[in-house]
DNA sequence: AATTATTTGTGCGTATGTATC
DNA sequence: AGATACATACGCACAAATAAT
């Protein structure tokens, strides 16, 4: 024992994890094989083989049957727990099991498992579940950030999985504070933009809108629908935009709107944030005996079952909800994999596209 | 290697590892010297070091230079993942969602997490899964058995379950060989004799039934059928029946009955296996120009999304989905707060409900 | 306090099996 | 088919820690 009183098998081990951190190796070089090793550094093959199985067991190289000892791809990483967590606002409803269907393939084919939690779109939930995280380990985070629009309250716990190196992407919305962290969503303005401007071009004139005002979605839809208003050459008047949170979804889109048809208010087309407002707004409407779409026309938004399959068949937006999904698990994957250079693209955005049904008129007077 | 192919070492090492776990080798007691197991086991000293070496790194021993080695004294009380596997056969269609929405928000409740696996219906993916499971430390499993009433090939990885103590419940289906596990579903032979009886009541003379062959749903739903058939005072005629398989679902009972019409059949009610089945066979209808429910009827299960907001209305079996998934999550809690003494009930029935809507007409003639 | 037996830890040499190229 | 490389397995020797005599 010339080195310094330790053993062999550890004077080796840390000789080769030296290399390997210090970038001498690189991750998927390959090692001097068992015999060159024990030869090079005079001692009993079974000596490297100890010292090669501490470092395999700590995840610095990986040993190929008959082929040789490696560098591990992911090395210095700890061996990671399969695991991913998946944290959406809702789960059953809507277009989530879609999505979740999506992420949940993506990840299987590679081998992971999706831990599942929802917030219920509350804050103090989405703390919670991320406490959580944090406490199991998992290689991964993919998460539909709870009323993006407002203020992060705990921006802290985002920090913390920078510094425990989890990656996470979001979905759906983001924090506008943190646009530079990896996200996917639909392109929401161009949606807005879609609908308006088919409304427009279908000869309406008076176009409401309801928007959701907690969360990006909604912002980045009312901005497409001022865009294509005044690109029409209407000028945008704020009373013909109805604003609701979460906590009023089943109340206020409705109530507000019956009160302004009540009022006599001059209503040809309506732009819902998405289909479940449509729906609720359709009932509303034929409720005061108007027809759809024949005295207004009313647009969705997702293109989700009750688009396809309700009373009324609704003009929506499609939305890719299996490919929003697969996509998200896609970059996380990539995240995961990635060495610390190289960064890939943060942001990645689909473009939405204009399902055509039956819940739209044409008024345009000659053709 | 007269042990079936496995090693020396890992067959010392399952050996050593089941003692601890049956609780034979408790926590703290010392274990045979290496010599004495290497006597013991007819193998080298060499090889048991190597089991040993095993089981130390997993946590379930601990060597004690010049002492001795010992069960670890975390070894069985292990603080526990705080997740529990979820294995489904889908995900985002039907009555999942929901289902899984109930299982989360009972877990959630009591500080766990779902882990997510779903099969597709297939038992080489259920197989996987139950593999995955195995590995990584989840404290309960539930489970929807993939086609249930075709013979469960891997019967061996539930019994791994069990050595591991791993509590684990079944929903909807169950494997007929494994009654005694703990599982909780539909009282579908209720559900089936439900529908059919009515039908007859209403006045129908000619029912027809379409039911899934390989999972013990469809065999219980017929089973009503059946019964409710031969208390209406009608004898059970095995061409009134069309059976298919999951494969199948989405072709064969559309076509069989498309023949079957176009053959002159003469059909004035129709019990479906479920919604999407109903749904599909009414569409089939009434491209052979016959309406619904004027001339036949049809009756749905499941109460699904579909049922309600379809274009027929679809009188169907109200399904609990939500209520059956927390019941599921609330039964594994039991299990796994359990003292291994005190068994509670393992099987738990939700008696279903007839939901009444449109498909189905009243041809009685005296009123 | 020294000795001895026991037990784990380190290390060597050899042989055979099996996967890869 | 043969060379190479990792995987399993046996036997031996000695060191270091522990416990009992």
């Amino acid at each position: 024992m010339s080195d310094s009183g330790k053993t062999k098998y550890f004077v080796l081990m840390e000789e080769l994890k030296k290399d390997i951190i210090s970038g001498e190796k690189k991750p998927g070089d390959r090692l001097p094989s068992e015999n060159q090793l024990s030869q090079a550094f005079h001692i009993s093959r079974h000596t490297v083989r100890k010292a090669l199985s501490i470092l395999e067991q700590e995840g610095y190289i990986e040993a190929e049957h008959g082929r040789g000892t490696f560098v591990s791809r992911k090395a210095g990483r700890k061996k990671g727990s399969g695991n991913i967590a998946v944290i959406t606002t809702y789960l059953s409803d809507y277009i989530f099991p879609r999505l979740i269907q999506g992420i949940d393939r993506v990840l299987t084919e590679n081998g992971y498992s999706i831990i599942l939690k929802n917030t219920g779109n509350s804050r103090l939930k989405e703390s919670r579940c991320l406490e959580e995280i944090l406490e199991k380990d998992v290689d991964g985070l993919i998460i539909e950030p709870s009323k993006s629009e407002i203020l992060c309250g705990h921006r802290g716990l985002y920090d913390k999985l920078d510094f425990y190196k989890i990656p996470y992407v979001f979905i759906q919305g983001y924090y506008t504070q943190m646009k530079s962290k990896p996200h996917i969503r639909l392109d929401d303005c161009m949606g807005g933009y879609l609908v308006t401007k088919y409304l427009i071009d279908l000869g309406h004139e008076h176009i409401l809108g309801i928007f959701k005002a907690d969360d990006s979605q909604g912002r980045d839809r009312h901005k497409g629908f001022v865009k294509a208003l005044q690109e029409g050459g209407f000028s945008y008047d704020p009373d013909m935009v109805i604003w609701y949170h979460t906590e009023d979804r089943s109340v206020k889109p409705s109530q507000v709107l019956k009160i302004m048809l009540e009022e006599g208010a001059f209503v040809d087309g309506i732009v819902c944030y998405n289909d479940q407002i449509a729906f609720e707004v359709i009932k509303t409407i034929e409720k005061e005996g108007i027809s759809v779409p024949e005295e207004i026309s009313v647009t969705g938004y997702d293109n989700s079952f009750i688009a396809e399959n309700g009373m009324v068949k609704l003009t929506t937006i499609a939305h890719p909800q299996e490919r929003l999904g697969a996509m998200a698990a896609e970059l996380l994957l990539e995240k995961i994999n990635e060495i610390p250079d190289e960064e890939s693209q943060v942001e990645r955005v689909l473009k939405p596209k204009l399902v055509i049904r039956e819940s739209c008129k044409d008024r345009r007077k000659n053709r």
